[in-house]
DNA sequence: CGATCCGTTGAGGTGCGTCAACGGGAGTGG
DNA sequence: CCACTCCCGTTGACGCACCTCAACGGATCG
């Protein structure tokens, strides 16, 4: 029995089997936005619910793409190898954000969950079905994967051309702006990530990210609480950090 | 009288007035592929051509995003500035490309013409209005910003965690691959961007892009000819040394 | 024929990587 | 309950890949 088997037995069980989609927390977030009740009970015939343990793979750079997911609770992280075990983490994804796009039909990098995540599963199939069936879906999915692409060419900039300090604030920024748009507090921003992923996703090595976060902290910046948190000191003054000025 | 208003009047007189897109070189590399007869008129209906000089804005970052764009010749960079002038060049354009991509209805980077480039020109507005009446034109757009997406991240694993070395072997590798893709021969490969272009979108400089080149001529691995041309001597050689294996 | 731009090369500096050590927390097993 | 191990984050010492600053030659252009 997968994962996906058992998320799929536990929701015939909920109270909201009939349209499980619509009970969904994250739906304002994500693709599921402004469909019709209907086009959403279609959705949910062919959504499968899971729940994965922090660290285990969804699926491996070179996999064959045949499956779409929604993350509904938990963050994951997407990553490129280099054949000595060099890593680049191209993204962390969070409630409301969608993962599984392909390039000929095969997974263009390694998906990872980070912490204990909730994920709807989708048949790529299935889904491109409906998406012929409902262009309202389909714009937003490209709207989606603009904003994406958007964020891709932001991350160039930081990884080109910006310094450790200035990787660091940007990074604690992101992650503030992200809550906030998902409904939670901006500051202090919730850091479930380790060391050595930050690092992997800025350019950097564990080493310089924690000394980064020491110097920050010596200076009053920021703040580290307990349970991963932490209390930037100045946003504005954050943002001047993070672009150098 | 734009550029634009120009490229208006000389499609009349030409030959291809009817249909121009039908007899567009590079139609079958970008959103107009696949399109039949009909859509293509219509498509043509909207679009204008326009020659650029080399070193001409296209727009700027932050501008209204209220053009969509197509090149048909040339080469485009894009890109991202911090405040004290440091440069990010997030990716360049050649034929059959589009550009013009936005989020909030802004563009999130500056284009510039690298060389001399002719481009189609489509207001944003219809073609979004086309996009609704014609799905398989939405879904090749939807595939292309995938493409897109998937070299955003091969480009920041590049910039993140590859040498300069290996940079400038995965450029030149990118170059010979697209230029193939155009039906060109893939060696010697054609450079057209200068080296500040070059450095700007690896993360490096001017100068250890200058001494990388000049390693790699003395080791051997590449000669430069006349005409802004590199031979690649050994293609398997030069995969293995862009991903430092 | 001066001015400007571009590419190259050299000398020297530095931000960040490498290597190493250490402490604390979590899990494990006796 | 206490060792023991493992993993993670932190800190220090040192090195180096790349940056900075500078000079110079060739090409282009007014």
């Amino acid at each position: 029995m997968t994962p996906f088997d058992m998320g799929r037995a536990r929701d015939k069980g909920a109270t909201t089997e009939m349209n499980p989609c619509g009970a969904c927390p994250v739906r304002i977030l994500t693709v599921c936005a402004a469909l019709e009740p209907e086009e959403l009970r279609r959705l949910a015939d062919i959504a499968q619910n899971a729940r994965i343990e922090a660290g285990q793979t969804l699926f491996g750079e070179g996999d064959a793409a045949d499956t779409l997911y929604n993350v509904t609770s938990g963050t994951v992280k997407l990553f490129k190898l280099l054949p000595d075990g060099r890593r680049q983490i191209t993204g962390f994804l969070m409630p409301g954000d969608f993962l599984g796009l392909a390039v000929n039909d095969h997974y263009a990098y390694t998906a990872e969950t980070v912490t204990t995540c909730s994920l709807c599963r989708f048949p790529r199939r299935k889904v491109e079905a409906l998406l012929d069936e409902f262009p309202k879906m389909q714009r937003r999915l490209f709207s989606m994967a603009s904003n994406e692409l958007a964020a891709a060419q932001d991350q160039m900039l930081l990884l080109g051309r910006k310094t450790a300090r200035e990787k660091i604030c940007s990074f604690l920024l992101m992650l503030s702006q992200r809550a906030a748009r998902r409904g939670h507090k901006e500051n202090p921003v919730y850091v479930p990530m380790s060391r050595a992923d930050i690092a992997d996703y800025l350019g950097l090595t564990t080493e310089t990210v924690s000394r980064t976060f020491t110097q920050l902290k010596t200076a009053g910046v920021i703040s580290l609480q307990e349970g991963n948190k932490i209390q930037i000191a100045d946003m504005d003054g954050m943002y001047d950090m993070a672009e150098g000025s």
